[in-house]
DNA sequence: CGGATATATGCATACAGTTGCATATCAAGC
DNA sequence: GCTTGATATGCAACTGTATGCATATATCCG
């Protein structure tokens, strides 16, 4: 489990409370990764019990109370041993993928509303991405690795909007108009690629 | 859920036994689904339960006995109904990716094990889809409406795996070479097509 | 004045997915 | 002869995630 660690990680940067790490969640690395607050409540608890982050509670005017989190020793510890620790193979599971896998079953049109859901949420997501890498854009040459890990990550937010953003108005095309996409040019870019990476090998 | 439905549109392609859908959870529609072969049994039974499926014990000499199942009526139109309900949004988690978000915290070789079988096990599966798209090339103009779509999520399987080697290749040279990397082709034109579009709206 | 949204935390329950184990046969390789 | 791997199914326990509910205050908008 790595919502632990990503958790960890959150706090390292910078301590919180459990609403704190929710907005950040959904506002700053939601590229990579999504907690709902009550999984982060939860695990907080957790997290303390195993002392590796440690809370105060802020009585606030007009506010419930906050606790607020930061990170143990033991936290920061635990953390360095898991980087060394191996990742274990991601895990794609599409429901999406599955229902055009069956579309053949429906008429045509059944799946354009979920598929125009999809895509104007993927370009609301990239616009947001492209919103943010000005910043990393800005300090080139003087960036930290620090900065530049996270702004590669950000990059990896913007590849996999872009790729379901193409990928999607393939698939619409072809349910529109009962025919085969033309070939877009990544398609040419990644066999071209691809046999370059074999040919190396 | 939709490995229940995952099961159901395997089955409606082609009857098999428990062990045959794992077999093709692993070799065919692996691009984007998944299951182990202890979720598909259960997942068979509570199938059977609801009378989705049904099945039949085909005795084998000098092998163990299969459960031949097929869809039932029922299970046909229940698929058909889940193709007109609205799909909940993908949920991205991944555990590398917070890795390299905290790879400043440890030496920045640490990562790179992972980095490298990662990039290797995506060139593995790239390799392999690659080898199953001429099967779809081959009869462009006469595909099915069918065929098409399974050509496009392989095509999506491709851009996946396409995607992370990018990626993953940028992150290693960083880590490397301890310098930010050069911005390779693909991010231009990302932010070239994104323009468009943003443009068009 | 009512409704939506933001701040702030939490419990209980249900469902999904993983891990470890168990059983049984046969073929291939060392 | 022994291990490994493929075929074939399954239980039990655990961890992880999602869903629904509950509470309390304040502000903003119409």
């Amino acid at each position: 489990m790595s919502l632990k660690h990503a958790i960890l990680v959150l706090l390292e940067k910078k301590p919180g409370s459990g609403y704190d790490l929710s907005q950040r969640f959904k506002r700053s690395i939601g590229y990579f990764w999504n907690a709902s607050h009550q999984q982060i409540y939860q695990e907080l608890k957790k997290l303390s019990q195993e002392q590796w982050v440690e809370f105060e509670v802020q009585a606030q005017a007009e506010r419930p109370d906050r606790k607020h989190y930061r990170i143990s020793a033991a936290g920061r510890s635990a953390l360095k041993a898991w980087l060394h620790e191996p990742a274990k193979p991601e895990r794609l599971n599409s429901e999406l993928l599955v229902k055009i896998y069956a579309a053949y079953l429906a008429d045509p049109t059944a799946l354009l509303p979920d598929l125009d859901r999809r895509i104007a949420a993927h370009r609301e997501k990239l616009d947001e991405y492209l919103g943010h890498e000005p910043f990393y854009l800005d300090k080139r040459g003087k960036a930290s690795r620090k900065q530049s890990l996270m702004h590669l990550t950000l990059r990896y937010g913007i590849r996999y909007e872009w790729n379901w953003i193409e990928w999607l108005t393939e698939v619409r095309a072809l349910l529109v108009d009962e025919q085969a996409p033309a070939k877009p040019m990544l398609e040419t870019l990644i066999r071209a690629s691809s046999r370059k990476t074999l040919a190396k090998r």
